[in-house]
This record gives structure tokens, sequence and C-alpha cells, in this order.
DNA sequence: CGACCAATTTGGTCTGACCAATTTCCAAGA
DNA sequence: TCTTGGAAATTGGTCAGACCAAATTGGTCG
């Protein structure tokens, strides 16, 4: 059936699999580890390991007595990752909140790359953006993406702020493998993506960081609607 | 020595901050889970179940051959809390980098809550504002305090942002608990506070969203102010 | 009906064992 | 000398059965 890298793991996913789908909900106990063991026909070791996982995901709280399930709503980031995995299309709503608040983050670091950069820093950023904008709002090419992408990588080591960078880390864990997997591609507007960039261009020319951090909401703004319309169009389809 | 809820919780911290403190670096091979049982005086599954954890982590990776230590800029949110307590006194920088990322989420979260409230939460906002109000920026007290938070997530609650409350939760969990037991507690001036709190209210009465989401991380701007100073102080004495 | 206590259930850990995948290392070949 | 196989040792993944301590359960007594 599900086929993971380890025993535990299946069992972990399955377990996680169930409680998502409310066939167990918040404040339920989960069978015993002795019954969990003895349904997936595993030893009470691998199902204990599972239980670990779901653990740290916070989904349930182990104790001498029983575990519960806890709301998914106190659960951990990685849970969002298993959640758009539940049906075969990602669930929009969930799409989009994830782009409005990695675009958040990104415009937050952009504004703290301006404010912190150095001379030399400075200049490779703006060295960037010419590399980028020789595209011409055309994204399409795996270079373009990853010139930008780079760009993105580069701002936040700049601004040097950690928990933005974990933070980042994990919403990247948890969607951009699932976005590629369920063939979800935004496609912006040529010549709006040309707009936005630049101006953006100019901003950090200029060194303006507020205009600098609107204009990078302003894509991300720009890219939840692409998104919102390439999942319709799919879901039609 | 160390006094954590289950053996195995001990070793994972243990592990853990060995790695933090860099005493097995980036890329090394963990010892055998057998020799970490002898060194231990544990089991091998107790070990098992500490490796589990950090594995989940991102801080190490297992497979068969050995446990390798992965970069901390690629782990998960979950080890800012662990590298709080590395010291007896938080790192100022990263206390810093939390408040300005958690104020970019909350002003987002503002921002969103304004935009789709309906009549009853617009409602219930500028209640909750007006009982806020009422404290004059004195925010010492448990209750005035408790009525802030419960206002922020109504806030969360409204915005219905799923992505930012999981990494609230996140947050608060890695954070809130290391700083009260650090007794590091950042006090904003009170004229500042009452005006900013006074601002706020206006901008909910008027629905203006973008000027809600500007106050908000003006608050805390303020706040990261008062905690860099509070922690400064605190080493001083 | 409520409080208290004993029996049962459940998680936490230990020991020792076997398998499969990986790593290590040495010898054979170029 | 360097490269290349391949066998041996190491390591993680899992299983079985056992014991203890903590929590739950259920019945009894006031």
């Amino acid at each position: 059936m599900s086929q993971g890298k380890t025993l535990s793991h299946d069992i972990a996913m399955s377990l996680r699999t169930d409680i998502l789908r409310q066939r167990y909900q918040s404040g339920d106990r989960l069978p015993s580890e002795r019954d969990l063991a003895a349904k997936f026909g595993a030893s009470r070791g691998a199902v204990r390991e599972a239980m670990s996982q779901l653990e740290q995901l916070r989904l349930i709280k182990v104790q001498p007595g029983g575990a519960r399930v806890q709301a998914v709503e106190t659960a951990s980031i990685a849970i969002l990752g298993p959640m758009l995995t539940l049906d075969e299309t990602p669930n929009a709503a969930l799409v989009d909140q994830f782009l409005q608040t990695f675009g958040a983050l990104v415009s937050l670091t952009i504004r703290e790359a301006i404010a912190t950069a150095n001379a030399e820093q400075h200049q490779r950023m703006q060295t960037a953006m010419a590399e980028i904008r020789k595209y011409q709002g055309d994204f399409t090419g795996a270079e373009s993406k990853g010139k930008w992408f780079g760009f993105l990588e580069y701002l936040a080591t700049v601004a040097n702020n950690l928990v933005v960078q974990l933070i980042g880390n994990d919403l990247k864990a948890q969607f951009v493998g699932n976005m590629l997997n369920a063939d979800v591609r935004p496609m912006i507007n040529k010549t709006t993506t040309n707009s936005i960039m630049n101006r953006l261009d100019k901003a950090i020319k200029a060194s303006d960081k507020d205009l600098a951090s609107m204009i990078m909401t302003e894509y991300f703004d720009e890219l939840r609607l692409a998104s919102s319309q390439a999942m319709q169009s799919r879901q039609a389809g």
C-alpha cells in the first residue's frame, strides 16, 4: 500500500493521514501501542518510533495512560505538506495563504537586506537585478528562474535573519515539492513581471527599502492571482 | 544531570546541545547507536527514539551506515528554542530577529483581519481595542497582557490564515517560554504604548488596513528596542 | 452521589537477536 | 602505483518478550 522509506515512516504516515482526515478527532485517544502494533503487523518499537514522529509534529500528545490527538491548529508547520497531499489537487486556499505568507517574509527580507547591506553587497544586488531584467519578464526558462531564486537566496544572506531563514526552509520543504508534483505552475503576465522588475531595480538602486518591500509584496500578490487561475484551470481540465 | 520528561528526551537534548555547540560539525558522522547507547547507559531503543526526534528537527540524517549531522541553517524552526537556551542569556540578535519576524506576521494578520472581517467581527475588534485602551498603555498587569494577547488571537481567528497561525505556534513555542525563563521582560514606555493603541483604535474604526498594519509594525519595533535594552541591563546587572 | 482504593491498562525502557544496506578495507588486476 | 572488486565488518531497521512506573478504570464504601 504505502511505500515510504521505513516501516515506522509508513505507520506514521498512515496515522497522520487518519488524523488529518478526522478519523481520529481532536481529544480522542489513539489505540494503544500494542493494539496499533497488531493492526499494522509491526513491533511495538516501530509503532513507538512512528508515534515519536507524530509527537514532534505536535499532532498527538503521548503520556502513560494513552496518546491523545491534538488540534491541527496547534500543530507544527510540518503538517502543511501532508495536508496538501490529502487530495490530488492541493487545497487552493492553503496555497494562497502560503504565497501570501511567504511574500510577507520575502518582503521583510528585502527591506532588511537593503537596510543592512554594505557597499559590496549593494553592488552585487544591483548586478543580480540587472541579470534578471535581461529576461524581460519571461520566467519560463529554468535559467531565469534560477537567477530569481538565487537573488532571493542572496537577499536572505544579506538580511541575515536566521528566524526568517528557518521559517523559509520549512515552508519550502512543505510546499515547493508538493506544488511541482501537482503540476501547478503559475504564470504571471510578462508585461506585469517586467514592470515589477524594473521598478524593483530602481528601488534597490535608490536604496529605498520601503518601496522595494512594497514592490515585492505586489509581486507575490500577482503570483497569488496567477496561482489561483492556474489551479482553477487545472481542476477544470 | 539533565532532567527531562523521559530518558529518550534527555538523550535527544544532550545530542542536540552537542550539535548546536559544534561538538559535532555539519557533515560529521554521529557515533553508532550502539556506542551512544553505551555512552548514555541506555538501550538502543531509547537512543533510536532520540535520534528520531533529531531527524524530525532536520538536525541529522540517519541512514544505514551511519547518521550524519546536517547544517543548522537547513534545520527546522524547532531548533530556535534549544538555541536560545545554549547560554544563560538568550542571544540578543536572535530575540530581535524573532520579534521582527513575529511583528511582520502580526502585521500581515491585522491587515487581513480588517480586509476580511464582517460587520460583527469588525464590531468585536473595536470592542476589544476599547478595553485595551482602558489600561492607558500600562501593560504591566497580567490582566492587560491577557487582553492584548486575546486581541491578537482574535485577529488570527478573523484573518483565518492557517499558515501564519502554525508559524506563530512554532515561534511562540520556541520563544515565549524561554524568554520568561530568562526573566527578560521588555517594557515599552507608557506614553508611547498609549499613543500606538490610540492610533491603532482609529485605524481599525476606519477599516484602514494599511495604516493598522504599519502601526502594528511600529509597536513591534518599539518592543524590539525595549527588549534590547532589557537584555543589556540584565547582562550588566 | 461522591470519595477513595485496588486492579488493569498503557507508556517507557531493557535485553538480545536477526536482516538488509552501507561502509570499510584489503587483495587482485591494470 | 593506482584502480577496481569483492568480502568482511559496521550500522541502521525491526522483532520478540519482559519489567517497571504512571495513568486510567471500575468497583466499593461512606
